[in-house]
DNA sequence: CCTTTTGGTTCCATTATGTGAAACTTAGTC
DNA sequence: GACTAAGTTTCACATAATGGAACCAAAAGG
């Protein structure tokens, strides 16, 4: 848990003690998160003091606890909005779900990991901000391999750092090379399996959603069940999704440059 | 815009920012940012920079605009599960919507203002991310003066100095005597009303949520419009509401101290 | 009832960090 | 090709973060 970016400042810092409490995802004593982390009593102390007074944070006086405070749900009701995917490709993702009747998610990449930002369930009705936020590895999933093939150099190097190799399933890519591979495979075929590497009897295709300018934007899957259905007939929707993945880039180009030069 | 709380050091300040890029709600440029912000040219960009790389704030580099980042998703995402009532809150919601048939209300306080964390929407399906995280005004909405009835006298008088009293309808209770006495009769009956003080045809009762303690953990409310019925009909429900509301303080109450002594 | 331990809060000298005026570098105009 | 506006970098300076140590409160133990 511990060591994380402290690259920038105090206020990389104190981030870092916010992502600290998140991850625990409860209340958590002073003491716990003292453990954990790099900083000395003192300062870690501050760093409470200070997020909770901004409501970044929520100290339960009776308890000495501290969980993350609502004036995130307030900031991430404006981040959601303005700088996801969601909002502008719900119609799509809509028509897709009504088409295939599976499940659908709507991914982005953040710092290495896989942002789910929206989600269409087969059956049951959605419970979305407990979907919207989740994260997932981006070296084991469709969403995540999707992405990760058609990003810079740069942000790929950067990424595999970031991952954790850890070795879900028997299919799991457990290294850097295999992943290599399976990426330039991606990239050829235009589309990304997850053929059980995350979760077993969990398979999907995903296709990146990118720019004109071929900056990765997201990513859309669809998700079944080896009990449902067969990679193959996944495959043969592969079409379909890579259609809505383009006109959600297309929507998005055009929402984020509204007036053409 | 400009002047907020930079109380507590560089973190507070860099939070400003933060929520300055919020309250545009639309991607915005640094030059923007620097006419509404306290800061100067070089100290503006370097909380910019940080952020960014931070993934607070997301920057498109072409267009040179900044929005919210989507670490903030993330992170809410733990925030709403962790500390807001929407989780436990929510089979109770589902009842009352069941029962009412009406818009029903979730929300909690947040900095003086009402935050809404989970809403059951009469008719269509609920859009949750873009429901939940919404704010409004304390002073004249039902959920905003039902809390504001039972607040600690110090929590009040800070709460106060925070609301703008703007004059939104006819009915909007437009100065804090005003609000006190409202508040001195809702107490008396246990329940709060919106007399169309926010936006016109718009009515609802609200019922706060207490825990044992005393302390004021959030707010329910039924919201209708005066097309469809009356004060008087809505007020019926109130016994129902008032009774959600226990439940839920019930339910949060042995979720936050699951052990009893 | 006094002592010890545990867990949390405050102090304060040290110095690392944030600060912001000004200089600079683009990109866009006339 | 000079001029302007918008964004970026520099650097001497001072503020604000740092963390060891002292302090305090409340349990736990004798």
């Amino acid at each position: 848990m511990g060591s994380e970016s402290n690259s920038d400042g105090t206020v990389g810092k104190a981030l870092d003690v916010l992502d600290m409490v998140a991850l625990a995802g409860r209340p958590v004593r002073f003491g716990e998160l003292l453990a954990h982390s790099a900083y000395p009593k003192a300062t870690l102390y501050r760093f409470l003091q200070t997020l909770t007074s901004q409501g970044m944070l929520q100290m339960d006086a009776d308890r000495g606890t501290y969980t993350l405070g609502v004036r995130l749900v307030r900031l991430a009701h404006v981040a959601w909005a303005q700088s996801s995917l969601a909002p502008l490709a719900r119609p799509y993702l809509d028509e897709l779900a009504q088409e295939t009747g599976q499940t659908i998610h709507l991914a982005q990449m953040d710092q290495g990991q896989v942002l789910y930002v929206d989600k269409r369930n087969a059956a049951r009705p959605v419970d979305m901000f407990s979907s919207a936020g989740k994260v997932g590895p981006a070296y084991c999933t469709g969403v995540g391999k999707a992405m990760l093939a058609y990003v810079s150099d740069a942000r790929l190097a950067a990424a595999l750092d970031r991952q954790s190799f850890h070795r879900f399933t028997v299919n799991t890519l457990d290294t850097p090379a295999k992943l290599r591979a399976e990426l330039r495979l991606i990239r050829e075929r235009g589309h990304a399996f997850d053929r059980e590497e995350h979760e077993p009897g969990i398979i999907c295709v995903a296709v990146p959603i990118v720019s004109r300018a071929g900056r990765v934007l997201g990513a859309v899957s669809v998700t079944s069940t080896t009990a449902l259905t067969t990679l193959d007939a996944l495959e043969a929707q592969a079409g379909r999704v890579k259609d809505t993945a383009a006109r959600i880039a297309v929507e998005a180009e055009s929402w984020r440059f509204p007036e053409q030069d």
